[in-house]
DNA sequence: ACAAAAGTGTTTAGGTTACACCCATGA
DNA sequence: TCATGGGTGTAACCTAAACACTTTTGT
């Protein structure tokens, strides 16, 4: 960096921040880091970090994503917000944009770098104390993953290249759509073919993309 | 402003923006100003500006729509995404948090103010020339308000407070839904309480807040 | 009077919910 | 054995889409 840069009226500080999740057969988790530095060091926190001027907002949550993790390209991204409440960050004002991530199984691959002392997969509702407005921004991706569920590629998304209808129904479970019918729904998508059984294996499917 | 102000990293600028559309009984309208000053003085833009240090995003929306446009307070304000790639301001690496805004009837009061010379109501479909990439941004405003308007508050921020069948007909008509029927949806409204009919004139309806 | 546009009835298909029942599991 | 949780069949309900037909409107 070539610093100090100056401008003529103040600018706030823009940050990305990625939720990942995962699904592992089981229930959702999703990965945080746990912070090295101040503000919040020692607390855990949604990855994320500086937008850099040349990149794009996108690039950048899958750089940070990248850089404090260790993991690329998650199946999906998708924008969720920007959050930019003065006093969220104790640094100065910062707006960050939220993004979610879909990730296929739990990469078991995750190390902390740069400002992470680790990375682990946790179940998202177990975690407290998170840093700046993180609860907030968690709060709306497992909202955003509970209505998004009804969307075939999240669905496939989340659940592994090859499964049966007892994953789906695990699935449906952990996100807490209620009353959600495994049966029915692979029926539905098998007609309009979104997904196919594999051949020579009864009952398990595959997505087609 | 007391400027310039010095930072060790370089920061991008932030600004809002915020689509107004209003329903006229006709078709859909959305707010656009002149703009007074370069870049891309003389052409048509989306009110909008520069988000100030202390107060929040949404804050910043309404206020530069006031200033821009006269308008006050419409009856529904959502956020539509950050945009953020670099160029999309020659000035300089600019991030903009879009909003939507719902208005009830064209205000006539509207006025340019500020960098604005001045505001009108254009059909959206019609507008050329915007700036920076304000089309993107009105396409995606475009795409909320059509999918949106199977949220009945949409609806009924888009309706005059009492509205008759024929209104829905064409408002549906004009954000171009498909096949939404006007009786149907009443009808099942009504049901449900989200409208009544008013008391003595049969056919005029009123949604419940 | 005619053509185009809007309104209306009917039917079909699909998805959602609720309920009843079965089966497996584990205390 | 009993309680529990998940799986599964059935029926009721609602909505969306398609279609045909009528009514209205403008020229």
């Amino acid at each position: 960096m070539s610093g100090p840069y100056t401008y003529k009226y103040p600018r706030p500080m823009v940050t990305v921040d990625l939720v990942v999740f995962a699904f592992d057969g089981q229930g959702i988790r999703s990965l945080f880091i746990r912070r090295k530095n101040d503000p919040f060091a020692g607390h855990w926190a949604i990855p994320g970090g500086y937008l850099e001027m040349d990149e794009s907002i996108e690039a950048a949550a899958l750089r940070e994503l990248k850089e404090e993790t260790g993991l690329d390209s998650p199946v999906l991204v998708e924008q969720i917000g920007a959050y930019g409440d003065p006093g969220r960050d104790p640094r100065g004002r910062t707006i960050s944009i939220a993004h979610v991530g879909i990730v296929r199984g739990l990469s078991s691959k995750v190390r902390g770098g740069d400002d992470a002392e680790n990375a682990s997969w946790l179940e998202p509702n177990e975690v407290k104390g998170l840093a700046f407005d993180h609860e907030q921004i968690l709060a709306r991706a497992q909202e955003w993953l509970k209505t998004g569920v009804r969307r075939d590629e999240v669905v496939l998304a989340l659940l592994p290249k090859l499964f049966l209808k007892g994953d789906l129904g695990a699935l449906f479970r952990a996100v807490g759509a209620k009353s959600m019918r495994a049966d029915r729904w692979i029926e539905s998508r098998l007609r309009e073919e979104t997904i196919e059984e594999v051949e020579g294996s009864p009952g398990v499917y595959k997505g087609n993309f």
